[in-house]
DNA sequence: CGTCTGCTTGAGCAAGATCAACTAGCGTGG
DNA sequence: CCACGCTAGTTGATCTTGCTCAAGCAGACG
């Protein structure tokens, strides 16, 4: 028993939990999962249905939102390619995962992927291991949040969207595209319901690193990093010393 | 074998994993925990030891702390009796974990931690609950941190605060102490970093509250909630309707 | 009883929100 | 292929919330 032939030159899987598992497991995880397209705005899982999916993404990215019903809502995690989606046992909460982009993913119902926890020990420490690291980047996010001044949140952001689609493509060509144009996954205005700023002082803080020949944009979507290490000082500037 | 006889008395072991793993991995988790009663600011992880120990509160409160260089921190979780304080597999980050209060905790080393989780497949399980538990508490806290108001953050604190000392009064005693004084477990400035507010718009806020008959206070570390109703309800106002 | 530290209160200030035009991509249909 | 129009994004002016700086107060402890 050996996965299928796409597993074999997915990019994704040697950084996703399919890497972190026996070629056991792998097969079986791969037996019950679908390849798919879901297009963008699909939501994947949320607080009406009780479908409880489980996905693992492949390409494009699926944004994690805590809403209100005052309105108000907060992203409070973006997924990548090889990064997996689903809330496995979870009681029910206010999030919401919905993809940003078109997606291509690997996706199996919830049930069927309790069973496989069940079923394989490996997967269920992998996806621990996933857990804390979660948990890890959203106790980070939550200093962003909190402590952060506008300039330095979006060049936190920046940065971080780089490195992410920066690792994308590596894994996918081999190649490393960090100083061509890339294309922004997200708008104006759910980078600022990221950062917790208004879409106006999101579009002044671009303004600010383009004028200071940090990033350089092109139409709406695309932008590249001209000086990482620039972008990424201002990441993390303090207060008044940049 | 059987769990040792403090832990049948113990009020947190219901909540806590101990109450959520077999009588076996019961047993072989008691066998090898330590109860101790740790003082005020000691730190139980951190970024500098290699320690990892991992601890199970009785009694007391932990605030984990994400901190910079620059001297900026974001206090990123607080936990209390039942809860547990730990980073198993982690890699470094900046987290430091430290004793708000004196503590009375169940503690035992990393390594003896990590062999557990291996021999008891439902010890790694139970974990992998409250890892999941944790990120949904964590994304909460995003979302007040990146959208409420300083009143709202205030009085979302003080309701949670409340809640929990309510519980462990339960589990202890039996008996419904919310309308009772309870002592704060953190200073004015460690709530400011709790919230990302200023400790002197958290006195504000205090003032605020008080006026209103919501909360009462004595002394500078006291409390006790009057009506949680309207406490509950400004915890999650709309902007401009209250 | 005094001092020390943590808390409260006040006055002015600044970062970012809000409100309001205005502009530029991008898709559509002529 | 270009004019049109829609929406997303930009830019400017003003306002608000919470920060900063500064002074005064009170509980805890020797």
């Amino acid at each position: 028993m050996t996965a299928p032939s796409h597993c074999q030159t997915c990019p994704a899987r040697a950084l996703a939990i399919c890497g972190q598992i026996s070629a056991g497991s792998q097969a079986d995880l791969a037996r019950h999962m679908l390849r798919m397209r879901i297009p963008e705005g699909r939501v994947l899982y949320g607080t009406a249905d009780r479908s409880k999916s489980f996905t693992i993404i492949t390409s494009g990215v699926v944004k994690v939102i805590n809403s209100r019903p005052d309105g108000r809502q907060q992203i409070v995690s973006l997924q990548f390619p090889s990064d997996f989606v689903g809330r496995p046992h979870a009681e029910p909460c206010s999030l919401i995962a919905e993809a940003a982009t078109d997606l291509e993913a690997c996706s199996l119902s919830g049930r069927a992927f309790e069973d496989l926890l069940v079923a394989h020990r490996d997967l269920e420490h992998a996806l621990l291991m996933r857990a804390l690291h979660d948990l890890d980047v959203a106790r980070d996010w939550m200093f962003l949040l909190g402590r952060k001044s506008a300039e330095e949140k979006v060049a936190s952001f920046l940065a971080m969207i780089s490195e992410r689609m920066t690792a994308t493509a590596m894994a996918e060509t081999g190649t490393d595209t960090s100083a061509a144009f890339m294309r922004l996954p997200l708008s104006r205005s759910e980078i600022a319901e990221c950062l917790s700023l208004r879409l106006e002082t999101v579009s002044r803080q671009f303004a600010n690193l383009k004028a200071r020949g940090i990033i350089e944009t092109a139409g709406r979507r695309s932008f590249r990093v001209h000086d990482m290490a620039a972008l990424k000082s201002f990441s993390d500037a303090t207060p008044r010393a940049a």
